[in-house]
Parts: C-alpha cells; sequence; structure tokens
DNA sequence: GTATATTATGAAAGCGGTTTCAGAAACCGC
DNA sequence: GCGGTTTCTGAAACCGCTTTCATAATATAC
C-alpha cells in the first residue's frame, strides 16, 4: 500500500539484479571489465527501478563535484548571454555541471559568494570585477583551481587567465579615425576605475594619439563606465561645457547608446558631426543607427577557452597561462565609412 | 614538512575545539542549544583551521541539496539576463545555490538534461520550450518538486507555472493601432508553433480585429518566431509579393529589428507608411529609431516570482498554481504616438 | 535530602556511493 | 591433473556530515 516514497539506491538495484553493489558501481562506472551476462541483468534492474545514482553520495566517496562554478559581478549586458553560452557548452561536453553565482554589486570582494565556499565546485570561472586582489591571493592559496576571466592575477600568481587584445584594436580603431576619416580631438569615454579592459583601451587612445603627435587633452578623457546612462550624463556636460570635439570612442557598445542619445539631443550628426565608435560589437551595435563601427569580441570565444583551461587543470595539465583571444575591428557608419 | 593536503574536517575541528563532532556540528546548525563557552570554542578552532563543511557530506546525511535546478532552452536573447538576475537573487536570500543547464536547442525533449538526473538539485525551474509535455508528465510523476515558466502543465497537473499576461495586453495594442491610428491592415508575425506566448498573443491580434470587425486575412498572418532573421526574411517576402499592409505588429522586440531591417531597405517609414508595434519592452527597443512601441514584461519579476513558488513548494507549502504577470502597454514613436 | 524533570554533550548508526582487498572460478601450460 | 595466473565478483571499509539515543550533569519539586 505504502508507496515507494524513497528513490532507489545501487542497494535496490543489487538486490534487484542478485548481484553486489560492487558490481553494480562497476557496471555503471566501466571501470572495471564485468561480464556481458551481468552487465545486462543489472541494466536491466537499473532501467526497471528507474534508479538515478546520488550525486552527493558520489561526490563524498570520490571526493569530485563534477560541477564548474562561475562568479560573475553581476547579471546584467548584452555579452554575458554569449559568455555563458560559451562555458556551458563545454562544460556539458565534458561531463560538468555549472553552478551561478553572483558577487554582488558594490564592487570587488575579497571572499567568493557564501555558497562557494570551495566544496561545492571542482573549480572556479572568476570573471573580473568579482573578486579584488587580495580574495583572489586567498582562493588560491587554498589550492582551489580557477582561472580569471578579463583580469590578470595579482603577483604573478600562476592563475591561467583568458582575456581579450584591447589596446591594439583600440589603437587601430583610433588611428582609423584619425587618419581616414581626419579627426583630431577624440573624446574618450573610460571604463570604471580598477577595469582592466578599460585600462587597456585607455593605453590604446594614448598611443594612437602619441603616434601621431596629437596632444592627449584631459579635458577630452571623461567617465563612460561601460553604461549607458553614465556616459549620456558624461557627454551632456560637455556638450553644456562647449569642449569641442569631433569624434568619441565610447569605450564600449553599451556606452555608445548614451552617446547616441545625447548627441541626437543636441541635434548633431554621427557620423558627420561627431563620428562615434564603440568595442564589444553586442548585438544593439548593428541595430543603432547609424549602424556603429566597433571592435568585434569573441565573448563566447573567451568562455570556451576559459573552460577548457580549467578543465585541463583539474585534469592535472597545465593550460596556457595567459590566453589573449583577437579582436577584429568592424567598419560601419558611425565612423563615417 | 608534508603540507596538509585535504581540507580540515568537522573531526579536525572536533579535535582542535576539544568537543565531540556532535557539538561541532550543533553549533554550525544552530539547531540545539549549545553552552556560550563551547560555542566559542567551537567558532575560534573552524577559523583556526578555516574549517569549511562538505556541501556533499552535508546533503547525503539530510537528503537536501540546497541548489535549485534551472533548466533553459537555450541560453540566447535579451530577456534572459534579467530573468536569471530575478531567479540568482530569491534563490540566494534564501540559501539555495543555482545549478544551470540548457536543454539543447532542436525544441522541447521529454528528458532533462543529462545532468539533472534528479539529485543534484531539490527543486527545478523549467522554462518554456525545454521540455514536451511526456517530459514534463515524467519527471512529475517522479515527485521532483518544480515549476513552470512560460508554459502550462498537461493534463491539468498540479504544476504552479508562473507567466505573463499576453492576450489581452496583445489586444489593447492592436486595438491601439485601429483606433488611435486608424490601421486596418495589420500583419501578425508569430511565435514558433507550440509557444504559448506566440498562441495566446496571437488570440489577442485575432480578438482585436474581430472586436472591430476587421477580417482576419490569412496572408497578413505569417512567421516570425520571435527572431530578428526570420522575421526580415519574411517581411522581404511580404514585401516582394506586394501584399499590402499598413501596421505590423512582429510578435516580439528581437523580431521587429528583421522588420525595421526590411522596410528600411525598402524605403517605408516607420511609423508614417507602416506602424510597428513589438512585445516584451528589451533594453534594445529604446535605442530602435524610430523608438519602438511594445509591451513591458516583467521578466525578472517572472524569475523572482518562480524562484518563490519553487521555494514555498520545497517548504511544503502550497504556492499559487497559476501566477499570470501583468505586462503593460508602452507606446514610443513607431506606432505613430 | 532524595526523586524527578531538564538540560548539554558524546557515541554510534546511518546517508549512498567508491574502492581496496581477498576469494572463487575459469583458464593456462606442463 | 595440478600449481599458477588471470578474471570476475563480493565483503567491508571509508568519504564527512546529521541525527537518534543514551548518559552525565544540572536544575527543580517535594
Amino acid at each position: 500500500m505504502a508507496s515507494k516514497i524513497t528513490a532507489p539506491t545501487i542497494d535496490d538495484v543489487a538486490r534487484q539484479a542478485g548481484v553486489s553493489i560492487s558490481t553494480v558501481s562497476r557496471v555503471l562506472n566501466r571501470t572495471v571489465p564485468v561480464s556481458d551476462e551481468i552487465v545486462a541483468k543489472v541494466q536491466a534492474a537499473m532501467r526497471d527501478l528507474r534508479y538515478t545514482p546520488r550525486a552527493a553520495a558520489r561526490t563524498l566517496a570520490t571526493a569530485r563535484t563534477n560541477t564548474l562554478g562561475l562568479v560573475l559581478a553581476e547579471l546584467v549586458g548584452d555579452f554575458f548571454s554569449p559568455l555563458l553560452h560559451g562555458i556551458e557548452s563545454v562544460a556539458v561536453q565534458n561531463g560538468y555541471d555549472l553552478l551561478i553565482s553572483t558577487a554582488g554589486r558594490r564592487g570587488p570582494h575579497n571572499q567568493l559568494p557564501h555558497s562557494f565556499d570551495k566544496h561545492n565546485a571542482d573549480g572556479l570561472l572568476i570573471f573580473a570585477g568579482c573578486l579584488n586582489d587580495d580574495g583572489v591571493r586567498d582562493i588560491h592559496s587554498l589550492g582551489v583551481p580557477m582561472v580569471l576571466l578579463h583580469q590578470m592575477p595579482p603577483d604573478n600568481l600562476p592563475i591561467p587567465c583568458v582575456t581579450i587584445e584591447n589596446k591594439a584594436a583600440t589603437r587601430a580603431l583610433v588611428e582609423h579615425l584619425i587618419v581616414r576619416h581626419q579627426r583630431t580631438r577624440i573624446l574618450l569615454l573610460t571604463g570604471e576605475p580598477g577595469n582592466e579592459d578599460g585600462y587597456w583601451r585607455e593605453m590604446g587612445y594614448r598611443e594612437a594619439l602619441e603616434r601621431y603627435n596629437l596632444p592627449t587633452r584631459a579635458e577630452l578623457i571623461a567617465p563612460g563606465h561601460f553604461d549607458r546612462r553614465i556616459a549620456q550624463a558624461t557627454m551632456e556636460r560637455i556638450l553644456r561645457e562647449r569642449i569641442s570635439f569631433d569624434a568619441v570612442f565610447t569605450g564600449d557598445d553599451e556606452a555608445a547608446v548614451g552617446v547616441y542619445a545625447a548627441l541626437r539631443a543636441a541635434s548633431l550628426r554621427i557620423p558627420e558631426d561627431v563620428a562615434v565608435v564603440g568595442f564589444d560589437d553586442q548585438s544593439l551595435a548593428q541595430v543603432l543607427q547609424p549602424a556603429l563601427t566597433t571592435v568585434h569580441v569573441p565573448i563566447k570565444q573567451v568562455g570556451i577557452q576559459a573552460t577548457h583551461s580549467l578543465i585541463q587543470l583539474l585534469q592535472g595539465k597545465q593550460p596556457e597561462a595567459l590566453t589573449l583571444l583577437p579582436t577584429t575591428m568592424i567598419l560601419r557608419s558611425s565612423c563615417g565609412c
């Protein structure tokens, strides 16, 4: 009468198949040869009972969770979806589950999100902006395998890092503005302080100006923070202050949206009055009018690479210390092309 | 010399604190009063050893994973990020981790993604398009707690479902086109067959036409599949066939992008020649030129509600069987307003 | 002051798998 | 036909925690 409340365990399967649990475990894991006849019996029993091994029991016995932990700053933005997509695909391919967690908004922390205290994942994928240097050092000293995304490890710690080529691409983009479109007063919208992508993009910008002997004017460098509202506010201020400029490197595509809005409100034409270029090639870059000239970032590839590196680490191999994924300039119409 | 390879266990803590492991467990879980003095000793020992309980051991002992499983069709699209954000926030608030998995692309399956065989999560959040009715029935018959998102349970099974109000909103939007902007030949771009959101939107569209005695013409109903490329191809075909229309309900915002592109290529003006309206109010709706009139969907709220319902279920409570979240029309300029 | 109710703590039995180790059975060469 | 391998299978220990149950210590009632 009492319906079977509890799910079947390995014991049930063993009993039904008339073998020992060791044998069931062996056909489960194919770790040691088992005679065909017994394999058949056991598999039949498993099917009958709709048996599924308890992951926790396995984990306890093997000390492996088969789970990868992904730590993100915040689940917003357009690039986050392809990134996750890349990570997920590699994870499942290799038999790993994916545990997701956010580090909470206000800035890099020195602690992992509580849930991750280490024993929930075999390894960690840590995105920039989640953990500060102290945090990274700390987790690393605990011996937790991890790879950093868009963030370099402190102290040259041997932690694999995968990120993208920012500087050269920005430089090429800015030089394009200078050479091809004769722009000389190019506004730079910076990323948040501490953001490495933003740092390198600024370096690329400076190098381009230097190369063509253009002065780096302080009033032409202002915060954009990769955020459309902040970028818009900054642009409005700059227009209000009548600072003169003929082009904007917005830092990223998201900020470009704010720039477009501010320029449109001021009745300035893109690209005739002001050339605008972004970075990331998010899907909205093609939607903007005029279509945004930007730099394509292989963000899905970042996820794929990082996950591969982490899995290599877990297999005891030595992954590339630094993977720098190439970016490519995408010329559309907002620069004047 | 040999550095401590293995992480400390509860035994180590007990030994260091000079108490039994039962006591350590009790201060860990505050399940039973423990004298202040001993609590202090144990906590000191935990801190010293940097002890963290092994999640797997806990799970095995308690039969609870403290993990919620999220099953998605595919990690693409703009609305996916806020959804996840909502889910994540409620999950962590209640002490749950989040395990993510995708069901793979080609259509609803009747099996869960392999990783989820059941024992990895206390309950499941299942998004539309992942599991077909057989799959849902099957998982439900196994007694796995779950809630469905944007998909109704088959056979009136008592599975909580949270989704959004599609029909009335669509009807209001289409009626707006008819009444306010005198449109009479309104093109409908449908969702994928089997997509419930698409189904109800189509119902709303039909009701609106009916209400105003406008004929429902077969040639004005065509596939959009909530996909910008498919929508664009469909629009191009319709323009080529010289089917006459004065407005488009694109089904969702993503499809609207394709519609905009096709109309622009044909030199048709929005909204003068053709009014265009979408659904979802994704962030790109404001970026499009002209800004897209659409219906705001509280997608983050869907995630929050669904997660709440699931947690209630896990606590043995009886959540709302059906949560229908309200949607609101957002008038911008693409309809003529 | 003893008998009884009320604690706080410890010993030990699981939870459901994996894995070591030893034994049984089948195979081999001579 | 027998010792020695080689295979396959089973018993039992173990992974690290929770939880029941018993016990020692203390408080309460009479």
